[in-house]
DNA sequence: CGCCCTCTTGAATTAAGTCAAATAATGTGG
DNA sequence: CCACATTATTTGACTTAATTCAAGAGGGCG
């Protein structure tokens, strides 16, 4: 039947299906390209809440591309404490710090059932060599999260409490935007200590922000549900004193 | 002459005559290799105190590795205002995160007479389709900053403030160690502003804590002029409550 | 249904910031 | 090379943003 030849095309183009290949690795590729990355990928079942990824000091072998859900990234400092790094959505990368050195530098755990795509590193660089901009890309990419970085860095050290968390709310209603969800309303994965954690804040004054924010109509929260009712008076927090 | 065949040999291979291009880009390179990456760098007259690299918003064009001296590299808040992001010796790449779209997303300037390689991106990205492990090894080292900015966004956020510099001197001193120069004692080449900047405390905060870490043995401080009397205890601030 | 964990709220405490001012370096033009 | 202007650093006194401690409320899961 000609339907089960296109189903097994689509089987092999799984990238192609997936709704957030455009922000992930595959981007750019042509489709016979895309071809070559599918075959090395491995799909995993799906990962429940609080199941990781990969943890800090295993040998590292893989990068992984979030599929769905969302992953929590953290460090352990000498006292076992942890320091949460960022949050991932679909579309992507984790693992990336693991490359250099033969071990993941970072925990990542899931925060909700979450799936991911397991791309072997080595098995990827040699298909860099084949693939046209495939390297290139991940090299971009890498640059992305360095950019990135540099901004957490700046933003994390130098903003009172509020501007911290209004960024983290903009950043994320960004980035849901980006893959297509709605940007005024969405759902937090992480809890308020995650959120507190990485921004070096108590949860209580998260807990304080986020009443505080309500009461002055930026935003509705109820529970892990937010939503942005003036995003200029969100935008202000960021950029004032 | 053979002493000018000789020599000529060596002017090709600046990279190899160059002390510490062991922890730069042409690491792990084979004497041909390196050849080739040689042509492509352009090295230019020494930069003076305040002159910049590239400024934030410019076209990207090149990364740049530090040879000599010592460069800021910070980004600018809506405001004008600047955020240090870090610090780079001789051996480091700076400009990385400009690969990810067309402009650096930082500004690089000279701490004090400094030279630097330029790396003109495009050519050094053909190169990585010949030259075996040059790609591997950009990422690598792409890899290793994403995994020291996660160090510092967590480092940076949650402890206190006589920890954050104990450990950006304590990290000076490793860096100065890999380099070949005392891990015990050094020059600051930056500002008690610029360190201040860096990790979001006041210049008064900074200035205290030199005086302080004095008092308690664990640094002699003169000017600029560092010298780690007490290494375990600097080591235990930065791991102690 | 009830326990546990997360979240919220209030009150007291503190680390670090701000403001102010003196002192020390650095640079500049004559 | 000196005198002056400018910038960087130090120190003290006071203020404040955010933490810590304590306690209660709410939800979700077994």
């Amino acid at each position: 039947m000609s339907s089960q030849i296109v189903n097994l095309k689509k089987v092999q183009n799984i990238c192609e299906q997936c709704g957030i290949y455009r922000l992930c690795l595959p981007m750019g590729l042509s489709s016979g390209d895309l071809d070559q990355l599918d075959d090395i990928i491995k799909r995993s079942r799906p990962l429940k809440k609080g199941e990781y990824i990969f943890r800090e000091d295993e040998a590292f072998g893989a990068i992984y591309a979030l599929r769905s859900g969302s992953i929590k990234s953290f460090i352990l400092d000498e006292r076992g404490d942890e320091h949460v790094i960022g949050f991932k959505m679909p579309g992507d990368l984790v693992g990336l710090s693991g490359i250099s050195g033969s071990h993941y530098r970072n925990s990542a755990v899931a925060l909700e059932t979450s799936s991911v795509c397991e791309i072997p590193f080595t098995q990827l660089e040699e298909l860099g060599k084949e693939v046209q901009g495939l390297s290139h890309h991940l090299i971009e990419i890498m640059s992305k999260e360095i950019q990135e970085e540099h901004q957490k860095v700046a933003m994390c050290s130098k903003m009172p409490a509020d501007a911290r968390l209004a960024s983290v709310i903009q950043t994320l209603s960004q980035r849901f935007k980006e893959r297509g969800f709605s940007a005024s309303e969405f759902h937090l994965s992480m809890s308020r200590n995650d959120i507190a954690n990485m921004l070096g804040l108590a949860v209580e004054t998260i807990s304080r922000l986020f009443t505080q924010f309500q009461e002055q109509g930026i935003l509705s929260v109820d529970r892990k549900h937010i939503r942005i009712i003036d995003s200029q008076k969100l935008a202000d927090l960021i950029r004032m004193d």
